[in-house]
DNA sequence: TTGACATTCAAACGATCGTTTGATACAAAC
DNA sequence: GTTTGTATCAAACGATCGTTTGAATGTCAA
């Protein structure tokens, strides 16, 4: 086997098993033996790799999480582009399903919300990366494009606050599902997920303003 | 000083320590040392008073988080019972204020929040406790106050998801201040609390499908 | 005053943590 | 074949963790 294969196989190992670990548990909750036991490979290796086990952490973010948001949000720009005609439905709908059903396996999708909800209770090192090359670009892609189909003039906050009501919808259905399984009874199969999805999107349909889905 | 009183002074103050390091940080991120000298107590008293420190964080919820879960929910209750005439915007609007205004003080209602939502991201023995004696009461007492009020007839699921959907927004706004505050460029003062009453009462009066706020 | 009991305290316990070390294995360069 | 550089490994480092111990202190009843 070739050096570089080798070398690239465990520092990706570890990086896969240090995130699952890491969204399961948090930060501090998670040994570096217990990384590297997982991983199958020596105590040392996340310090010859990483350096130390706080980058291991960043270089998660960097490496796996701002990736899977960056494809979240493309399939959200493939939804609203693929309209021949936009309206504020379509475009709720489209920021919805891309959280919710979007292209991401259901594993990755908690992975996901769950680092994300740790990093928004108690920011880290990690939270700049989060909000400067994820959030902000993502929030202000939506609001144009709210802005665009929209009729009625909304202001600059009042269009960020109606996107983080939205966003905190799809946010906790996503991290609290033991509350929401335990009180609605229900699974989070795809049938229940279809039905989170037009529940948000409805909901903030009609928080918007906007009377009726149309397609 | 009597003997009681000394004992309770103790336990209480390593109460209130905890409870606001465990906020802060979390379970794991905080010591028994760093609860004890913040205390202004022997490391010993920890495991004096409680038996471990899992018991000291399960008696947090029980002697602080619930009881002000409980003060939340008479601050709803006070509202809509002091209305001579009941309507859906009132309740969602005292439902809004009991959380974001209500009779907590910023600190405590930033720390309420940071306990529930680590609770709900990853459930330890206190979520049994905050599930049971408080989430499931308060969402079927607030179900039953705005079915009595609303016109058309909403199936149990239904008024369940609108619930977790305003739930949601009242939670987001409180856990995740710094992203909202760097997004919004607003700190969380007196006026910015007031604009996010009116920004989730409002969007979830629309949500449920009620036109306007009368009073 | 004495004995029983509750509380506090300094000190130490063993376990586990993140990190470092030096030896070893191995592929490529000379 | 020797050298060079990279990756892996077992072992150990010092620090910190939760918990235990036993003595000291103070309180109240007998």
């Amino acid at each position: 086997m070739p050096r570089e294969n080798r070398e690239e196989l465990t520092k990706e190992r570890i990086l896969d098993t240090a995130e699952v670990l890491f969204a399961q548990k948090g930060y501090r909750a998670v040994s570096v033996r217990e990384i590297t036991s997982a991983a199958r490979c020596n105590l040392a290796a996340v310090n010859y790799h990483f350096g130390k086990k706080e980058n291991l952490y960043l270089e998660v973010f960097r490496s796996r999480w701002v990736p899977r948001a960056t494809r979240i949000r493309e399939s959200f720009r493939k939804a609203v582009a693929g309209q021949d005609s936009l309206s504020p439905p379509k475009v709720v709908k489209a920021l919805a399903q891309a959280f919710v059903e979007g292209p991401l396996s259901d594993e990755e999708r908690l992975r996901h919300s769950q680092l994300m909800t740790r990093e928004m209770t108690q920011p880290t090192r990690a939270f700049e990366l989060v909000a400067q090359e994820v959030i902000q670009p993502f929030f202000k892609e939506v609001a144009d494009k709210l802005r665009s189909v929209q009729t009625d003039e909304v202001g600059q906050e009042q269009m960020l606050l109606n996107i983080f009501s939205i966003f905190s919808m799809v946010l906790y259905f996503n991290f609290a599902r033991v509350a929401v399984s335990r009180l609605t009874g229900r699974e989070y199969d795809t049938a229940f997920r279809a039905r989170l999805v037009e529940q948000i999107t409805q909901f903030s349909l009609k928080g918007l303003g906007v009377s009726e889905m149309e397609g």
